[in-house]
DNA sequence: TTTTTGGTTCAGAAAGTTATGAACTAATAA
DNA sequence: TTATTAGTTCATAACTTTCTGAACCAAAAA
């Protein structure tokens, strides 16, 4: 595979992009191998090879990805070989589920407004326009998603 | 203090929810006991004794809650005690900043791809098309916070 | 049939994170 | 002056996550 400088430094900071949401650094160091990789998808073999990681944290690790519809493999005729490469259609669904992640906490500040025995105060009143302006952003972010794919028909 | 069982089962779904975005679990503890308590305020010694965690861990917490702009104290004419509470007015540019981080990875499949050989291939085209999904979030995110704040001035 | 290839599984090692408890400081009170 | 209060610091204990290496399995090749 003979991967660039360039490459090997991509790699490692779309991992630590992937480590700052959680995941393990193996995963992100995948995702940044698809990337960057020409064409775009890896054997097994290959992944940990690279990577220089062990053949088992990488099982774990895609096997993983596959669950979280990440990756997605293909086959040759007459080769046992998997061909990893990334889901791209399904990152933009991704990102939105990141933003869903973030408006999660709406439904916990919900609860707390409910329980506050005066809802008159400064803190209650400041906790409640948080409430509204998450529910605002449920309601308006899938238009502006709308509307993005709007642009590209034109 | 004397916390209501439901009380303390939203401080815990609140420290889940910090915890899945990769806090440690006693500032989201710490969150959630600012958000339930009446009123919206607690000592250092209400916090670990509430929280049933040592002095070390909650000041640990606190240090870090205030370089991050999540806490605030006041204290009292007379009284050694700190007044810990939550600067909900940052609330919502945390939210901002969280959206930032999701659309970071725009730089680096910026950079994939300027690296890229063949730009007209499939995965390439798919990077760019969220590529610039990304770059439209940036501009559009921005005006749709001050439609927020312009319905709220009607 | 035996060997090779392409992976999976799992015990435990290594590394990283989080919490504790004891010792400490600095300010006030007695 | 000594004691108390409010909180910090730090070594290390406890726990969790992540990775490795060895053993394993199933399919294909020799």
């Amino acid at each position: 595979m003979n991967l660039s400088e360039k490459k090997k430094e991509i790699i490692e900071r779309v991992g630590v992009y992937y480590e700052h949401k959680g995941l393990q650094p193996v995963v992100g160091r995948i995702v940044g191998l698809l990337l960057v990789a020409e064409p775009a998808e890896a054997t097994f073999e290959e992944i940990y090879g690279e990577l220089q990681v062990s053949k088992s944290a990488v099982s774990t690790a895609l096997t993983f990805m596959q669950a979280k519809e990440m990756v997605e493999y293909t086959t040759k005729p007459g080769d046992r070989k998997r061909y990893f490469k990334l889901r791209l259609n399904e990152w933009k669904t991704n990102i939105q589920k990141q933003f869903d992640d973030i408006l999660d906490i709406e439904n916990l500040i919900k609860e707390v407004v409910v329980l506050k025995e005066n809802r008159q105060s400064d803190f209650c009143c400041k906790l409640i326009d948080i409430k509204n302006f998450l529910l605002f952003l449920r309601k308006e972010l899938p238009l502006l998603l709308d509307k993005f794919e709007a642009t590209k028909n034109k």
